[in-house]
This record gives C-alpha cells, structure tokens and sequence, in this order.
DNA sequence: GGCAAAATGTACCCGCAAGTACAATCCTGG
DNA sequence: CCAGGATTGTACTTGCGGGTACATTTTGCC
C-alpha cells in the first residue's frame, strides 16, 4: 500500500518537520516552512498525515523522543561505576551545551509533548523508560560498592531525571547548562561514595553564579 | 493619563489573561477568549496595550512571576533549620500537587516566557532572585550548624532551583508530583546534616514508582 | 454645566496557515 | 506494455484571530 518511496518522502517530512521544529519553535512551525524544506508539497504531506499537523507533530515527538533515548543509550547500559557516571553526566552536560535552544530533549519536553495528550504519552513514556534505566545503573552501582547502598534506587532515579528536566528548562530560559551541570553534580555527590573511604562526602569543584 | 477605573480594567484583562493562560496554554489563549472573559472588548484591550498579544503576554509573564516569588518568599527568609526547610519543601509540594497543570509556576517556565526574548528576560531574573534567596538560606542554615559546611552555597542553590523546575516540567508531562517531591528530598538530605550526630546521611522516607 | 480626555462599544479588515480538489505523473505487477 | 494504484504538483477555499477605524459614552475638572 505504501512504497519504499513514499516511505522516503514520509520520513523526509518528518525530519524536515523535526529540524524546523528545532530552530524555531512548535508554534512558529507551519506545514508550508515544512513543505519547503522537505521539498515537498501540501499534497505529499497530507497523504502521508491525513489527521494533519497533529499527527505530523505526534510522529515528531515519537521521532525525537527515540533519538533522544538512544543518545543516552550507549552510556546509560553502562553505568555501573563512579567514572561511568561522571562519563554519563559529561556527555549530558556537553550535548545540551553543544545544542544550546535547539536540543532535542529540550524541544521535546517544553514544546513539542504539550500540545495533545497523544504526545504528552509519548513523553511520559521516555521519561519512564528513561528512569529505570538509571535505577538499573543506580543499582548496579550500589551493588559494586560505588553507590551509597541505602538510597532508595528508584526514587534516586526520579530525582536524577528530574535534575535533567530541570537543567534543561533553564537551558531554555537562559540559554546556560550551569545549572544543568550544578544539579547532575549534586545527584552524583549524594549518590556515589566518597572517593576516599572515611572522607565525608563532599566535592565543590566549580563555581555558579547566574549571570 | 489613565484613571483608577483604567488602571482596574487593565488589571482585570491581565488577570483574566492569566487565568485562561493558565487554564489552556498560551497557544490556545486568544484575545478574544481573553476579552471575554474579563467582560471588555478589544478596543480596551488595544487601548491597555497598543502592542497587543506580545505586550499582554509580557504582563502575564510578570504578574506570574510575581506571582511565585511572593509565594514563596515567608518561606524562603526564614530557611535556616532542618525544620523550616521542611516545610518550604512541603509548601512547594503542596502547591505544586494542588494546582497541578495549571500550577503558574510550571506555566510560567513551560509556557509564557517563552514566546519573546522580553519574557525570558522576565523569567531568567526570577530564576536568579530565587537561586539568591535559596542561596542566602543556605549560608544561614551552614552558619547554624545544620548543613554541610562544605558544600558551595551558590551552586548548591542552583541544585535546588534546577530540582524545583525539573519536577516542574515532569508534573506538567506527566500530571504527578512524585518527581518533584523525589527531587526536593534529594537536595535536602545531600544538603542537611543527619539527625543524629555520626551517622551517615541517609533518608529514605518515601518510594516512588511512576505510574 | 460643559469640555476635553479617557474609556468603551461595534463593526470591520486582512493575512496567514490549515486543509481541499483535482489533475497529472510515476511506478509496479502481471 | 498497460492498468491501476501510489505519488506528486498546482491552485484553490476557508476560518480564525490579531489588529484597526471610528462612533459613543463616561469621567474628571474648572
């Protein structure tokens, strides 16, 4: 019913729709800005999405919520050790700073996901999926004897995605990830033991201010 | 130039703008949903703000901003023990759970503040004068013994604003505050010394599990 | 009271972007 | 090859919402 071409020319609209989404906005996004950089038409674009913008958007929030949770991927099967952690937090840390306004898990959480309840499921799912993947390195980490062993994993891992969100919406406000950086810093300073046993747990290595 | 009766329609549209804002977003919030109402005409409104939507918007932006910090401020000046610090996270929670979605706060981050350059403005200050007064009541709590001596206030007090936001974000995705409260406690036990004197800093009062 | 300025009511305009109609082409299986 | 569905191009309609024009009333002030 659909042929590998008309597969191509779908996917092209979505990521054209993706990319525009990205630099300017869910709202300032119209199907005609995407139709001109998928060069495509009206025509294609409503073949492929008969519900319209909604169902281009929902595909939208699907296409970056997987992209945004395979990022994380790699680095997230790993966690099982301090170093791992801070490996995790400085790719985190780097992408959205990289990003800046544009990052996918931005846009994804603060504009796109808010505009039909299709898409906030969309969005509540990565973020579920998202936390037991930290509960599983939170526990994989307790159990080599890195992490503070009486932490509660999943709500520990509730606070951690919660810290990213956070980073994130200000990333949006102010358009600087310190206090993306400050909160991770903060999950990791309680979550890890001390490096050397018997200190107390503490590491202020930088410094925030807002500017 | 404007006369108390003027100065008390321009507050009702303000208001009544917010309140739609906060009912069904800023995307859906028309200004004749907005005039309706607040029981004028858009004659009133043009006349309030001759730069229409944009300007009504910055309004909204700061009413709401105002809005939180005042909130927040009988709680946030007295932040110095363990105790009160429980309670400003509990009146945080409490606030948040209550008005869910429509919580000004989450709208403010989420929403408004981000359609202009001028709103973001609004938003990234309120953001600074809340890490400040977090800041401050760090430093107090430090001075009474009760906290970790070690930890860099400033930074800690980004931490904690990020942890507000991020379970922000994740109630208005998701519509629970188990993030938000998982996030807060996080902050506060990693921040406060333990109860009894020698033991380690562990607390894990509560489970979450999204649903 | 009366007059200017402020406040308000009514009716409109206009552009934009979503969505539609339909014709033209391409591609694939038989 | 060729029929018929998949694909694409072009031109249109339409509704909505921001914004404007202008008439009318109300208010403060001398």
């Amino acid at each position: 019913m659909t042929t590998a071409k008309g597969a191509a020319t779908r996917q092209r609209i979505v990521e054209a729709a993706a990319a525009e989404i990205r630099e300017r906005g869910t709202l300032a996004t119209t199907l005609d800005d995407v139709c001109r950089r998928s060069g495509t038409g009206k025509s294609q674009l409503f073949h492929y999405f008969p519900e319209g913008r909604e169902q281009l958007l929902l595909a939208v929030t699907e296409l970056e919520a997987r992209h945004v949770f395979d990022d994380q991927q790699p680095y997230l099967g790993q966690l099982a050790s301090r170093a791992a952690w801070e490996r995790w937090r400085d790719a985190v840390v780097a992408t959205c700073r990289r990003q800046g306004p544009h990052c996918p898990l931005g846009v994804l959480i603060a504009d796109v996901g808010r505009y039909s309840p299709a898409a906030r499921a969309v969005t509540t799912q990565l973020v579920r999926r998202w936390q037991d993947a930290v509960r599983l390195g939170i526990e994989a980490t307790q159990a080599a004897g890195e992490a503070n062993p009486a932490l509660d994993a999943d709500r520990t891992a509730a606070a951690v995605v919660t810290a990213v969100q956070g980073g994130v919406s200000v990333l949006l406000s102010t358009g600087s990830a310190d206090h993306l950086e400050a909160a991770l810093d903060l999950c990791l300073d309680h979550l890890l033991v001390p490096v050397q046993s018997g200190a107390r747990p503490v590491v202020p290595h930088r410094s925030v201010r807002n500017e």
